[in-house]
DNA sequence: CCACTGCTTCGATAATCGTCGAAATATATG
DNA sequence: CATATATTTCGACGATTATCGAAGCAGTGG
C-alpha cells in the first residue's frame, strides 16, 4: 500500500537488535555532535566488523549519519527521522474510538 | 546489560515489518475496543496462518492484547507499552549536548 | 615510505524469520 | 450431533539476519 509504511517498519526493524537499540540510544544521547565508532565500540565490547554491520543498517534505514573527522568517524542520530518514526505509530489513534481519546493518546 | 534494552529491542523487530507494523497502526486507531482478526485479515489480504503467526509475534512482545468475544477475537493495542517504547528511544537526549536541546528535542 | 590505528569489506556458517497450505481446534447454529 | 465459520497449530521451505576472523583500505605520524 503505502510507501511510508515499508519504510518504516525497515527502520523499525533497524531498531530491533539490542545492539543497533544501544547504538542509537548512544547517539541519541551523545546530541547532534554524535559519537565515534571506537567509543560506540568501547561501550557495546563487540567486534569491530560486527559493529560496522550493525552500523550500516542504521544508516540504510536512514535513522544515523556518518561524519569524518581524521582517522575518526562520527555518527549522529537523524532526529528528524526519528521523530517521524515515533509519532508515526500514534497517527491517528483513535480515529474509530467511542471510549474517548484520554485513556490511550 | 539491561532486561529493558532487550524487551524494548524484541518490540521493536515485532514492528519491524510491514504487515506487522499494519496491524499495530490498525489496532492502535481502533482505539481500546480492539480490531477483530477477521477485519484486520480482510485489510491486509494476507493468508489467515501467516496473519496468526504475525500477531502472535506481536502478543508475545506484549505490544497487543487479546480478547475473545464469541467466534471472534479482537486484538487491541497495549498503548501503555507503546508509549515507554516510544520514549525509550528518547530518554536522556542530548544528556551530554553542548549544542543545546532545542535542536533536536 | 613505513608502520600504526580506525574502520570496512569479504567470506563462511549458524540461526532466525516469513510464508502458506493442510489439518486441527473452538464456538455458534440448525 | 452436523455443519459452518473463525482462528490457531503443524510442517516444510527458501530468504534474510547475525556473527566474527581475516584481509583490505584510509588517514596519521614518524
Amino acid at each position: 500500500m503505502s510507501r511510508k509504511l515499508d519504510t518504516h517498519a525497515k527502520q523499525l526493524g533497524a531498531l530491533g537488535h539490542p545492539a543497533r537499540l544501544a547504538i542509537v540510544r548512544h547517539v541519541v544521547q551523545a546530541g547532534p555532535g554524535g559519537a565515534a565508532a571506537g567509543e560506540i565500540q568501547a561501550k557495546l565490547k563487540i567486534p569491530a566488523s560486527t559493529l560496522s554491520h550493525h552500523i550500516e543498517r542504521l544508516a540504510t534505514a536512514g535513522l544515523i549519519d556518518s561524519r569524518r573527522e581524521g582517522t575518526f568517524i562520527y555518527y549522529s542520530a537523524v532526529f528528524a527521522t526519528l521523530r517521524a518514526l515515533t509519532d508515526y505509530l500514534w497517527e491517528d489513534c483513535c480515529k474509530g474510538g467511542e471510549g474517548g481519546k484520554s485513556s490511550c493518546c
